[in-house]
DNA sequence: GAAATTTCTTAATCTACATTAATGGAAAGG
DNA sequence: CCTTTCCATTAATGTAGATTAAGAAATTTC
């Protein structure tokens, strides 16, 4: 499947194009390729894109007073990723958005977006719906950040996002669930010692 | 202001509507009035409803394991309320939401909703912008969660919501940014002896 | 394919916050 | 109005997870 036809199938799980359709939607949408540890968004920066991985992985984050990196999202293929807070109030990122993996995403400005949706309202209703989706995902993060303890949390991501374990450095999973590396590395022993 | 009007101010912030498209707004929504302690949702149950609220003030918040409540959110005047999770994957409900003073709210049903949308298709652009605002208040307080302490979460809470802090008691800010209230209680004291 | 860099693991020590318990004060409710 | 329940505070003790350090393993780079 090309790039363009898994964001289109991934619209049509909400609603039905026709080519026109297809055809305008895609050149809303610019391509871009970003290489591992390049960035996409610098905290500081307003941001003005949302991005939809086609492939590799990014991730955004928020790094603390001490310089400590928390993860917020991943985005591998056929996910969204941005930061909402700085694109809708204009305001500076305090998210940084960098790539895990080699990645190429197609990029959509709120100017495009705008357009977009004026040709093309019945749009509103996907935009309407991921969002409610991504505001539902960052509800269930919050729930789980603050009522579970750390061993908890890295069983359900494993769960989650078993594709992610495999492929993703345990500090930046570790970063994700909101301990230190050396931490989570004692909770896989701990888990590992219980199993035998 | 009347609660109706309330509600068609927050949608006429972000478009414009006629009286006809007034009347139908209203038509989907039915009032109801919550004690406080009562509950609108109760964590199990599947949740069919967004409330509205037009006086008072509810709160979301989940139960741990050892039957401790995390607050999520809180609701005064003007503002949305539900579980998301529950609303749009159809599963049991992992929030409760309860009234925490003398609650008036207007309630819209998924159901209601999607008539709605068809008869108003412009208001697909007000939930949407809505769903985005939702969510960009809670990554930004994912982000505050993760990236900073208790002391510091308790001060950003009282800059960002200064009505609440006056009006809630001290044990619901404890629990939303989450501490025990002995703990709130030992921070306000410290923040105190520093002021002298 | 050797050197450099990054990642993972283990272990000792430390700290922010939780737990428990006890007291006084404010609301709530009949 | 009195009683009951809830709420805020202080203080002693306990603990999940952080910090620091250091070596082993894996990955990247030239």
């Amino acid at each position: 499947m090309s790039g363009h036809s898994l964001l289109i199938a991934s619209i049509e799980k909400h609603l039905s194009l026709n080519t026109q359709e297809q055809h305008r939607i895609l050149l809303a949408f610019t391509t871009q390729y970003i290489k591992k540890k390049e960035f996409f968004l610098r905290a500081g920066e307003v941001c003005k894109q949302v991005a939809f991985v086609l492939n590799g992985c990014m991730r955004s984050y928020a790094v603390d007073e001490q310089g400590f990196e928390h993860n917020l999202q991943f985005a591998p293929e056929g996910w969204w990723i941005t930061d909402m807070n700085s694109i809708i109030h204009g305001t500076a990122a305090r998210l940084n958005i960098d790539a895990i993996e080699d990645t190429q995403a197609l990029l959509l400005s709120r100017d495009q977006q705008e357009g977009l949706l004026k040709e093309v309202p019945k749009l509103e209703r996907f935009f309407r719906i991921i969002s409610e989706k991504s505001m539902a995902g960052s509800h269930k993060r919050l729930i789980d950040q603050v009522s579970v303890n750390a061993q908890t949390r890295y069983l359900n991501f494993c769960d989650q996002y078993p594709g992610l374990i495999q492929r993703l450095p345990q500090k930046q999973i570790a970063s994700y669930i909101g301990v230190t590396p050396e931490f989570l590395s004692k909770i896989k022993a701990e888990l590992l010692r219980r199993k035998d």
